[in-house]
DNA sequence: CATCACGCTGTTTTT
DNA sequence: CAGCGTGATG
């Protein structure tokens, strides 16, 4: 037997309270450092100690870094049974579940997932079929294509309403993309795939429509537990009650003013549904904060007061001393760079570790520059976030090989190998797949073909590969072995940098050795990936600098943070005018971000001033400090300034373009928040821009309707 | 089918 | 600038 823990003397009341309720809905609201994750495991301590059995305890949560980081935390408890906790993120529980369960939804168990750069290909594939008039209107790439139908999805909206709404500047395409939804939705259903969205929203469609299933998983899972529960969306709310359904036992743990996925659907006002939702729900409040000093909190929490809904609580800590937070305004991303590497080499010449250092950002290549900085002065780093291993071409490339022979009927995979065979493009590729659909032939005789002259004698080799890989039952180690020696001539031939994408595919290797069935690796590789490049080059973890963005840096801390923050613009100008700012989301990556600092918080942002405008045809400088530099008083005020290019002169193909800041006000007469009046609807105020001509105004005494009008129409008032 | 020149457009975060 | 799609050419 293990040791007890002794709660009381590692827990304050309020954690206590939240460890040792007993069974029934519970809601815990957790500001940053308060020990949230610390309060869900031990609970799961808690309960494996008064007799549940671990496998059923389910620990939920939406990225798979703050699964990891759960489960590995519940292992480490006093008590070894801790390891054997069920848990992971919404989706990889929907999926093992739908790998017995699809078919009560008409999908085969067997189905494939697609990730999401398949679905921007089946997208692709798909666009021709909407007939769209060959030119004329702004029709959205298969990126944003992608983003609208999976964001409808997660809210759970017909993809019009959705348009209307959120992306307006697309309003005329909309029944066409609404279109093609349909279109997506169908080939899904045809071909035996489910995306991303699909596996949630199914589950939630199995809980909810089917009894037996509700009642199988109840009894599994005993006790439901949620971690940042600000971050999911309705469907997983929905989850979450029906899994909780007839047992009740559900904690759910968050904190509102950390919710950073609402590009995902996340509602962060989930938090506050929830006692509707489970009425008996007991609510307990952490406030207390063991990570940052009171001038880091006495800054978070100025942040979160300027929010416009704030619903809970004021972080404190007992932590006295500290410095207070720096704000270093840099002109250039360069000096900036300079000044983070040099700041380093100081610390670290004073002694000072430099694992207790850490760079966050909000996007992966705002630390670009700083990279290449660190690299010349030779300070070790790591960097979390924006790297996806699994989308770049050589990967999806080589899987593919491996794909077709799980599942004969994908013909994504299909068409990315067939289309690497010297001589076969798309025409050939899509009457290969047809034939082969036909013939059923085994695939080792993919060279007969009867389009298949000497040109295409590539598919021979092809064929023998996939013979091979299908021949007896292949393991993942074996497979890839075969795939890397056919495939890698493919790759030096095809990219220039195939070293660095031939190191990246050797990564593939140890995964594979991990696993016996080809198909499990496969599924694995796209719900359960290495997280980030970290991950898979394992730099000396030691002895390293940390980089990360925001949202990988959750659950982290440092005592030195410092955050490198493009704040104002990040929308180049041409398309300013249909992207309003969004503040709120801002201020709670911000809040995240200075909450990982334990002692000290450094905040630099990239140059405000005296950078050049950025502009369609590249001016001096790095485009994306200057157009952050100028976009505030573009978006904000057309007074004060613009960006705004100038054609010079052409030569010879080359062109030279100078910028400039001038007053907007003749193509843009208005701004945000203008007060305007119209002849019919009366006053109103000016909401965002959706089109070079019009405006989205709010009419108050027209209840609450958003009108898209042309300036012509609307006067200042 | 492959290649190249040209023109156009524009965010990012993760499952 | 960079990535993508298009249209012309071999």
């Amino acid at each position: 037997m293990a040791n007890r823990i002794e709660y009381e003397k590692v827990l304050n009341p309020a954690q206590l309270e939240a460890v040792t309720s007993s069974d029934g809905p519970i809601l815990v609201i957790a500001g940053a450092g308060s020990g949230k994750t610390r309060t869900l495991v031990y609970r799961v301590a808690r309960l494996v100690e008064s007799g549940v059995p671990p496998e059923s305890i389910l620990l939920l949560t939406f990225t798979r870094k703050a699964a990891q980081e759960m489960l590995d935390r519940a292992a480490s408890l006093a008590d070894p049974r801790c390891r054997f906790v069920s848990g992971g993120t919404f989706h990889s529980l929907a999926f093992k579940v739908l790998r017995s369960h699809a078919e009560a939804l008409g999908y085969a168990n067997s189905f494939t997932i697609l990730d999401r750069s398949d679905m921007e290909e089946v997208l692709r594939s798909l666009i021709p079929e909407l007939h769209m008039p060959k030119k004329g209107q702004r029709f959205p790439k298969r990126g944003t294509l992608a983003n609208i139908l999976s964001k409808a999805a997660n809210l759970q909206e017909p993809v019009e309403a959705f348009i209307l709404e959120e992306y307006s500047q697309f309003i005329e395409v909309a029944p066409q993309i609404g279109n093609l939804g349909s279109l997506y939705a169908e080939y899904k259903k045809a071909n035996q795939l489910m995306d991303y969205d699909d596996l949630i929203i199914s589950l939630q469609r199995l809980l909810g429509e089917n009894k037996d299933i509700r009642t199988e998983l109840s009894r599994k899972y005993g006790h439901i537990m949620v971690d940042e529960y600000q971050d999911t969306n309705a469907i997983q709310a929905d989850i979450v009650k029906w899994l909780a359904y007839d047992h009740r036992n559900v904690m759910v743990v968050g904190d509102d003013a950390q919710s950073i996925y609402s590009f995902r659907g996340a509602n962060y006002r989930n938090m506050f549904d929830f006692p509707s939702i489970f009425p008996e729900t007991k609510i307990i409040k952490l406030e207390q904060n063991y990570r940052s000093t009171q001038p880091i909190l006495a800054l978070t929490n100025a942040l979160m007061d300027q929010a416009d809904e704030k619903y809970t609580k004021c972080l404190f800590t007992e932590r006295g001393g500290g410095e207070k937070p720096k704000v270093i305004d840099t002109r250039t991303e360069h000096e900036q760079a300079l000044l983070i590497s040099n700041y380093l080499k100081q610390q670290m010449a004073e002694g000072q570790s430099i694992n207790d250092f850490a760079v966050l950002f909000r996007a992966a290549y705002h630390s670009f520059e700083l990279e290449a900085e660190l690299t010349r002065q030779r300070i070790p780093y790591v960097k979390y976030g924006g790297f996806k291993f699994l989308e770049s071409a050589h990967i999806k490339d080589f899987l593919a090989h491996m794909r077709v022979v799980v599942n004969r009927d994908e013909a994504i995979s299909w068409i990315r190998i067939l289309r690497l065979v010297k001589n076969v493009g798309m025409g050939k590729s899509q009457a290969i797949i047809k034939w082969m659909k036909n013939e059923q032939t085994p695939l080792q005789q993919l060279a007969e073909w009867p389009g298949a002259g000497r040109r295409e004698s590539g598919l021979k080799s092809l064929g023998i590969l996939l013979g091979r890989l299908t021949s007896r039952e292949i393991e993942p180690k074996n497979a890839v072995e075969q795939v890397m020696e056919y495939y890698l001539p493919i790759l030096k031939d095809k990219f220039d940098d195939y070293p660095r994408r031939q190191k990246e595919l050797e990564q593939l290797v140890p995964m594979a050795n991990r696993y016996r069935k080809l198909r499990r690796f496969l599924d694995d590789l796209v719900l359960e990936p290495p997280t980030s490049s970290a991950d898979i080059d394992q730099g000396e973890k030691g002895k390293t600098l940390t980089l990360s963005t925001v949202h990988s840096a959750k659950g982290l801390e440092w005592p030195v943070v410092f955050i490198i923050w493009a704040m104002e613009g990040r929308f180049p100008a041409s398309m300013a005018y249909s992207n309003p700012l969004n503040l709120e989301e801002e201020r709670r990556l911000m809040y995240v971000a200075a909450t990982r600092a334990k002692d000290q918080l450094l905040i630099s942002y990239p140059g405000q001033e005296s950078v050049p405008v950025w502009s369609n045809y590249g001016g001096a400088g790095n485009g994306l400090s200057s157009f952050i530099s100028t976009l505030p008083s573009y978006l904000f005020s057309h007074e004060r300034g613009a960006a705004k290019t100038l054609l010079r002169g052409r030569k010879r193909g080359k062109r030279q373009f100078e910028t400039s800041l001038e007053p907007r006000s003749r193509s843009y007469p208005f701004s945000q928040g203008d007060r305007v009046r119209h002849p019919a609807f009366g006053p109103g105020v000016v909401s965002k821009f959706v089109a070079s001509n019009k405006v989205e105004v709010l009419f108050k005494n027209f209840g609450k309707k958003l009108l898209h009008l042309e300036y012509t129409t609307l006067e200042k008032i």
